[in-house]
DNA sequence: CACAATAGGTTAATCGCGTAACCCATCCCA
DNA sequence: TGGGATGGGTTACGCGATTAACCTATTGTG
């Protein structure tokens, strides 16, 4: 363990005190002289001077830790850093937190107590949450004592709650109104009754889809019985032409199903999925999606967190654009 | 904001010295009677405390912060927590390292100076590293202070670095000692050359599949162009009957690349992956693979780091075992 | 009885850094 | 010549927790 080189070594060895030395790290040079200047920075260069971030949590309670709160839902069996959606969050916020110098901690759980020790222990600077939804307002807003940022989530925007999400309604709309004219007049939807945002993607799909000569059909879905729902579906879903899945997960997952079935994709039935996974590009056909980007995302994460650092509290409550990705897995129609 | 509680704070409000507290908080209550612990308990209890991070890193120099540090080599393209073996390593390491009580800080970079000041800043406990290889060994050795494991790369067993790994090699041979019992006699093999582990994989799997009456192709692949390079080969890989890909991503890769060109699988060539990421459920056939416990890699990473924490010098130098996961990609062939 | 041991604490220094308050020598100007 | 401004720093304390050294009163012991 190579030794700390320490603000006091440094002064020691430069014959000044160390707030010199201190001050002219920060900048702080309007009072020291030029040639100070540069006889302390040479030698913060030449014994590499790292500061200790224990000195400065303690000495200015700037810890310059952003905790990302990861919500540890049962439905990822614990392995939600593998999500797709999760993974590419967490990469987009780690680097847009580098860029503005912030350490990125992470933590996995559903246990408010935790996440608030978590954040006390470190005096973090702010928290961005994944995977909240309104339901879980009332231990937010009680328990939260540092500016926070909800990444993804589905939260009413009245809250006053700092809020990025994606546009989910249009993005069923685009998938409705591009089905349709498609020329598709019987589609399934899937997608899991307990994610709060899948409603929302419906919701914009009937809008997009819908007029006198469409008709859709919801397969319920149980977690543990997706693909037992599907075969006890099989005929209703023959009937159809088009799927939307509200996840690429699922929608791969029902490709799968059907190549088992052997239906062809997107020969006999066209299939949409939602967020532009890794696993689109992959899978065959390759998947026509919605896409978000997940850059622009972080990017106002941190936007947002720098405001209420600034003090500006109306929060933030912003649905970013999002768009249809075509690929192959979605066939014109013909009658 | 809520205002931190402490010690001082609960020692002022017992009538007791803030040692006293602390001892109790440590359990070191051989010298306080048994009223005066249940007393300082109850508070603790009550007013909720939980300590500053800040305080005990300087006094005790005792971060409980490890840093994982990930390789982003240029072949992520800026998106390495959303390579599947990455995201499931760190979902491994992050319930892992919970369980011991550690903290986890993420780094994404290629810049071992980074590396460093990320280490040093923060007076970190140990290091986990993913993703380097023997060419990095000279910097790690020079530059690393502290207690640090390879979680995943490449290095020889002799240069006392703790190393986990799987035993690429045995995978391999696996792979190719299952497809020749399968009846396969001609093979391609996809891999990148610039994976250290590839070369290992590659090797095992020549040792399993050949004897006198089989041969493979390796098609060369360069980064920009695999799929070129199929398409290049094609003739030759229509007169293979299986395919061993190092990666699960190569496999699905190649897969779609196949079904493009009308090619069936596995009716007409079986392929086999590496990993066994989340796609291979999920996509059509699900993919044949080898796969690797990630849960017990990163206890055993855990475990590696104690044993440095302990002052046990000599390294571990483990290859996990792993294991055929035989799905619906691998079909016998029959002459 | 003298002295030691023990119980049950307390005091004060320390960790590395930031910063408000202070200090001294010059210089300037009326 | 007296007083303020300015340049170029220094001193000293605070942040929260740990811990070695110290203290006092009571009990035990030969």
């Amino acid at each position: 363990m190579a030794e700390r080189v320490r603000i006091v070594d440094l002064a020691e060895e430069l014959g000044l005190s160390t707030a010199t030395v201190s001050n002219v790290i920060h900048g702080k040079t309007k009072k020291i002289s030029d040639e100070t200047v540069k006889r302390v920075q040479a030698l913060l260069e030449e014994r590499q001077y790292v500061p200790s971030m224990a000195g400065i949590l303690l000495a200015r309670n700037d810890s310059r830790i952003v905790g990302v709160v990861v919500n540890n839902h049962e439905k990822y069996e614990g392995r939600v850093l593998e999500d797709a959606f999760v993974s590419s969050s967490l990469n987009a916020l780690l680097f847009e937190l580098e860029r503005a110098g912030y350490f990125m901690m992470i933590k996995a759980t559903q246990d408010w107590s935790e996440v608030e020790r978590f954040a006390s222990m470190w005096n973090m600077d702010g928290m961005v949450l994944l995977g909240f939804c309104d339901s879980d307002y009332e231990k937010l807003r009680a328990r939260m004592h540092i500016p926070f940022v909800v990444y993804d989530g589905f939260f009413q925007a009245d809250k006053g709650i700092c809020n990025l999400t994606i546009d989910n309604f249009d993005g069923g709309r685009q998938v409705g109104a591009y089905l349709k004219e498609m020329g598709h007049r019987r589609a399934v939807l899937i997608s899991d009754n307990d994610i709060c945002m899948d409603a929302e993607r419906m919701a914009g799909f009937r809008e997009g889809f819908s007029d006198g000569e469409t008709d859709f059909l919801e397969v319920p879905m149980n977690r543990e019985g997706r693909r037992c729902s599907y075969r006890e579906n099989i005929e209703r879903i023959r009937a159809c032409t088009a799927a939307f899945a509200v996840s690429d997960v699922y929608a791969a997952e029902f490709i799968h199903f059907l190549q088992e079935q052997g239906i062809s994709v997107p020969g006999e039935i066209s299939v949409v999925g939602f967020d532009d996974n890794a696993l689109c590009e992959n899978c065959f056909p390759r998947l026509t999606t919605v896409g978000q980007d997940a850059g622009e995302r972080a990017r106002m994460a941190v936007h947002a967190l720098r405001r209420l650092w600034d003090g500006e509290t109306d929060p933030i409550v912003e649905a970013l654009p999002v768009k249809l990705i075509i690929r192959d897995s979605v066939k014109r129609k013909r009658y």
